[in-house]
DNA sequence: TCCGTGGTTCAATAGTACTGAACTTCTGAA
DNA sequence: TTCAGAAGTTCAGTACTATTGAACCACGGA
């Protein structure tokens, strides 16, 4: 298996970033890794009702990754994965932080209108 | 010709408005919309030192519409585009600001590096 | 009414993303 | 040790999205 990749955050272009996160699964990844706990990938094989196969997911991460949002570290069998949000931040700060915040307030709205249904 | 499509922005996931911006030629364009100037598309047949067709920079400037982030009106043969980044502000406080201020510094950035070459 | 300018639409092609199947790596049990 | 199982990755085929040239529409002015 090649190493893993994870990019200066210099290195990364704003864009990666942005298109990292502009995917429903991977927003719903990252805003969970970003609260704080350590994931192993199988924490998410459903997303919201979805079922997602595992190739999906490990291409997920790998986008996660190689956008320098998180840092992904073989324990035994696993893997965990961790924010690099302070780096981010120091780079462009108040981005993860915006971002993080809308897709809370979208998640809260869909719940409401669900609930109105 | 169909009409232009102004989706509210309630009706807009933060997902479309990410995925509009993670386009360097998008980004590109809308930061310089926000600056403020009304625009038409023919502004930016050229982007950085790339040169776009029309039909692409037209598809761009739907996907920005459709993102809720400009409102485009034709004035007689041109298109006038503007931001819509208040109604933006309101809905996703501090995105817009963040996503332009990350591109600045990347801007800046880039022209650094340039200039050490 | 015709031309030029500014945009859009269409359809073909190029480029990405998703996913099942086969594989690797590690752990724990027998 | 060996084997089964759990966690991920890789590959390659298919499905989707983006880009772009060509043809078109819409308006304004000569």
């Amino acid at each position: 298996m090649r190493p893993l990749l994870h990019p200066a955050i210099e290195d990364v272009p704003v864009e990666a970033i942005l298109h990292a996160l502009s995917d429903p699964v991977r927003v719903a990844i990252y805003a969970d890794i970003v609260k704080g706990s350590e994931h192993n990938c199988s924490t998410f094989l459903t997303v919201g009702d979805r079922d997602i196969p595992k190739s999906t997911l490990s291409q997920h991460f790998r986008i996660l990754r190689e956008a320098g949002l998180i840092r992904s570290e073989r324990r035994g069998a696993e893997m965990l994965n961790t924010s690099r949000c302070e780096e981010v931040e120091r780079r462009y700060p108040g981005l993860i932080g915006a971002i993080v915040k809308a897709h809370e307030i979208q998640t809260r709205a869909g719940r409401r209108s669900q609930r109105k249904r």
